[in-house]
DNA sequence: GCGACTTTGTGCATGGCTTCACAAGTGCGT
DNA sequence: ACGCACTTGTGAAGCCATGCACAAAGTCGC
């Protein structure tokens, strides 16, 4: 048991972060009732290489059997257990917004292993208003809800410039684990983890490769020799 | 100006990737009043180590000056440049659920270089409702947009079972930037980019990082000796 | 049983990203 | 004019992640 400690501590950021894909591809395959997979079909679903998928795996413990695969039951329970899905994680929601009535409308959380416990937003005129099967709560409320019902995980769908306030707000209450939807940096102690998704980030990357692709075709005219590929 | 082509085609992906943080605060500072920042501030406001910030924008050129800093106007301009976001770029979201909707609704977009020029769903039922200021079309309308419109990228906002068909509209419309918000994997062609945005599977990594700390504190009645800290 | 075949798990090499440390360049005060 | 304080840009070193290649280990057919 400490050894399984051990080999979870020393799992890279790399690898869990792709740990998710694969029990996604996996949930596909039991829902098409297959039993087992090899790391070539799984690594496809997911969209890695097999060699990647494979040592992915081998830091989690060795749950393949050699010349068959892996059994998809054992294995998304592997991996469900090592990113600690193994318990329903109660999240809440700050910003009732467009995307905040977006996000708590989102039926993929409870399949997931989340549990969208209590949606809340600063704005006292939209506390007590009806989101979907929840009432709107008072900033207030965070500390009861870290204290009584376990809340570990607050999801910041505010706009940019109140999203560090209430940051501040989660971690005095006691939340460690932020997920940031706002465009902005959070500013927070060491021990507490932020991960942030951010559209117009992502659009903006887009971009880049988009004008590099068409860039090079406006210079396709004087010299088709380099190498466009890639 | 050939020269340019050539530095920013070697700009390696995750220095690309941190662009638009950088673009972003240097909006700030510059709503703000401030002309000129250090890559020590920038860094600091933007959330990653001055070194590193100062190697990326090296990749674009040499726009600082020593002993001062950077002009901001001048590097914003730069990065924008860098991105392709001199032009606006025409987006399509598909999907109007509850995330197509809001996402429809988002007003970063347009700050950021990116202009929402159309809204479309398969669902027929859907085609004509007034979603903000658009009116929800019909997929097939997509090769019109790509060649009168120029449309260039499509946001996929449907649930994970259509998307793959989305997907396959959109490439066949002639769209090779996708930002995909269905939790899948898509099948596309090798010159058509996806960039995907799961908030199940962010909060899958952060609830890795909770379960681990948890855990360690459990043990730590027995054996507060190994290290705890990171 | 046994050999042929399949697939995992992993040591090793490779490549890319990050960090360090410092020379080169700039402004300022005197 | 000159030195001092400051900051950029960048070679060099270290680190992490990826890809390769193969031995180990299992199944299947006979």
């Amino acid at each position: 048991m400490s050894a399984d400690v051990a080999a979870r501590r020393g799992i890279p950021d790399a690898s869990v972060a792709r740990l998710p894909g694969y029990l996604q591809a996996l949930t596909n395959f039991a829902e098409r009732g297959i039993g087992s997979v090899s790391s070539e079909e799984l690594a496809t679903a997911a969209g890695v290489s097999s060699a990647k998928l494979r040592k992915d795996l081998s830091h989690l413990g060795s749950y393949g059997v050699r010349g068959v695969g892996y059994e998809v039951d054992r294995l998304s329970y592997e991996i469900s257990t090592a990113l600690g899905l193994t318990q329903d994680w109660p999240v809440a929601i700050i910003g009732m917004g467009n995307l905040g009535r977006a996000l708590a409308a989102y039926s993929g959380f409870a399949t997931r292993g989340f549990n969208v416990i209590a949606v809340l937003d600063r704005d006292a005129d939209l506390v007590g208003a009806a989101v979907g099967e929840h009432r709107i709560r008072p900033m207030g409320d965070l500390g009861a809800l870290v204290r009584d019902d376990r809340l570990a995980i607050g999801v910041i769908a505010t706009p940019a410039d109140s999203a560090q306030e209430v940051a501040d707000h989660l971690v005095s209450a006691g939340v460690r684990s932020i997920l940031n939807f706002a465009p902005c940096v959070l500013d927070v102690p060491d021990d507490v983890m932020v991960r942030k998704v951010d559209m117009s980030t992502e659009l903006q990357i887009l971009a880049f490769h988009e004008q590099r692709r068409t860039g090079e075709l406006d210079l396709s005219a004087q010299s088709t020799v380099e190498g466009v590929a890639l």
